[in-house]
RNA sequence: GGCCCCGUCGUCUAGCGGCCUAGGACAUCUGCUUCUCAGGCAGAAGAUCGCGGGUUCAAAUCCCGCCGGGGCUACCA
């Protein structure tokens, strides 16, 4: 990557969350572009955690931001930096602006500023606050004046008069004009600096080139330009990311439902649904390809192929992502991935290395038998979660289900309970070292030329499972064993007997 | 209110002056695939390219105006 001096260095980002919430699809989105672009170019991707502000930081929120990240794979070369560890640079860089009179000390209260600020809009000026302290911090009267008096100050930058022009990455030429933006707030005091300024530091100090970021902050920029000129420190390029929406097109936030990313991993979303849905907010490869894992990413990513607009988040795409990733895991490790959902669910127990407890019937089963069950709902789940649903009927003792849920159609009941009874008959006869799927079909198949299909196996299925849908019965007999699945067809047609 | 950004099917988007009777994906609908569901396959419907002017032989694509939406406007980041 060439610099503007036209000397190659290395290209250097940084994602600089906020504690102040747990990490979220926009912020991740981010991170995600900031990683690609810097594996992309072979930079390095920098993580800076911005906890200036303690009254809103949150211990727990930095920890599940970091925790999130990592699950996504984006991990970082550097870091993590903490701001409120910095401080003493922050405070050199403070009183080097206010010696050379590019910062000064203000002292109008809140209320004052509310007033002028109002004052202003009603005028239908920009709202902003040029300071005349700064003209008279000089004289002596004035400075003993502030001196003797309890009002606490604040630093603010002293704003020159101009255009600000700066190129970014996917907008292009942005201008604004400093006579709108007043002295802005630069520190609270020497030791409690504010956003723009240790962003701006920050930045510098990490040797940030490329600053990839949301476009909320496109207002921040020129403040941050400002601050870089007066400290003499170099511009960095902006790319400023397209914001993701909600379904009112504002800004998505809470107020939407959002989860933050931990959320979905709780859900059972697979990290590469989640990368590849947010790769494909914003950004898109030219062509039709739509399936982009991580390292694919990294050698089709671009920051001129971003698009300008805002997305709205539609979790729809997401679900169908996440189906597709699931159906393409490998099945031993969607099995893992999906055990600790069965597990929570009371349903089974681990009791040593590959060896699990049915805790309804106290049976032994092994990691393989859980990985069959696994593998018949592989291409049905969208999300790990609904494995509990979708699967609870192989470990309970007994199904709980409606007798008409047995009825094909208008079939009666007694008609299923005699159908049950042939199947039961023509079950008894197979071996039970024979008892397998395709057996099973070459026995039970020729039945449902002759009684119909749906009238045999849909109360077959039901038998088994208890529920409108699921897999076929022959498979999940299979798993059953011979054993149970008598077990269950006598059951149902008890139930028919009761109701009928 | 002020400044800034954005505007192609319901949604994500391709498109950069003629290849566009606007392409793909999700969602929706239909058919096929052993009963159901899911998946797969095939197909359908869905966008007068925000609106109005201009430039041009030709505009979704260039220019102007308008309208609409959003972001920011903190002693938050």
């Amino acid at each position: 990557m060439l610099s503007k001096k036209g000397i190659k260095s290395e290209v250097k980002v940084r994602f600089a969350p906020s504690p102040t919430g747990p990490l979220h699809i926009g912020a991740a989105r981010t991170a995600l572009f900031n990683w690609l672009f810097a594996k992309k170019n072979k930079g390095k991707f920098i993580l800076r955690i911005e906890d200036t502000d303690i009254s809103r930081y949150k211990k727990e929120y930095e920890k599940d931001i970091l925790k999130a990240l990592k699950w996504l794979g984006l991990n970082w070369d550097k870091g993590p930096y903490y701001q409120s560890r910095r401080k003493e640079i922050y405070k050199k860089y403070i009183k080097k602006l206010l010696k050379e009179g590019k910062a000064f000390w203000c002292y109008h209260t809140k209320e004052e500023l509310e007033a002028e600020k109002k004052e202003q809009m009603k005028k239908g000026e920009a709202p902003r606050h040029i300071c005349e302290h700064k003209l008279n911090s000089q004289k002596s009267e004035v400075k003993s004046a502030i001196k003797n008096s309890k009002l606490k100050g604040i630093i603010r930058f002293n704003t020159p008069i101009k255009k600000i022009k700066f190129t970014d990455v996917i907008r292009g030429e942005i201008e604004f004009d400093t006579s709108l933006l007043g002295d802005f707030s630069i520190a609270k005091d020497l030791n409690n600096p504010l956003y723009n300024l240790t962003c701006v530091i920050d930045d510098y100090e990490m040797k940030i080139n490329y600053v990839i970021r949301g476009e909320d902050h496109i207002p921040n920029t020129p403040k941050q330009i400002l601050i870089q000129e007066a400290l003499g420190f170099p511009t960095p390029y902006y790319a400023h990311l397209p914001l993701i929406l909600g379904p009112d097109r504002s800004k998505l936030s809470k107020r939407h439902n959002a989860m933050p990313i931990n959320e979905y991993k709780r859900l059972g979303y697979l990290p590469e649904a989640l990368i590849n849905f947010m790769a494909f907010l914003g950004w898109n490869p030219k062509n039709e390809r739509e399936f982009f894992m991580l390292d694919d990413l990294i050698k089709e990513f671009s920051l001129e192929s971003i698009g300008k607009s805002g997305a709205i988040f539609n979790i729809q795409k997401l679900d169908y992502l996440n189906g597709y990733y699931i159906r393409h895991t490998d099945l031993n490790k969607l099995t893992k991935m999906c055990i600790p959902y069965l597990e929570k669910a009371k349903l089974i127990k681990k009791i040593k290395d590959l060896k699990f407890k049915i805790l309804e019937t106290n049976e032994i089963i092994d990691f393989n038998y859980i990985k069959k069950i696994v593998k018949l709902e592989q291409e049905r789940i969208k999300k790990l979660n609904e494995i509990k649903e979708l699967t609870e009927f192989f470990f309970k003792k007994k199904l709980k289900y409606k007798p008409e849920l047995l009825k094909w159609k208008n079939i009666s009941l007694i008609e299923v309970k005699r159908n049950l009874e042939i199947l039961e008959r023509e079950i008894l006869k197979i071996k039970k070292n024979e008892f397998n799927e395709k057996k099973l079909k070459d026995i039970l198949m020729p039945l449902t030329e002759k009684y119909g299909r749906g009238e045999i196996l849909w109360p077959f299925r039901v038998a088994l499972s208890g529920k409108k849908a699921s897999p076929g019965p022959f498979e999940i007999a299979e798993i059953l064993g011979k054993e149970k699945v008598l077990e269950r067809i006598r059951e149902a047609k008890k139930l028919c007997e009761v109701s009928s």
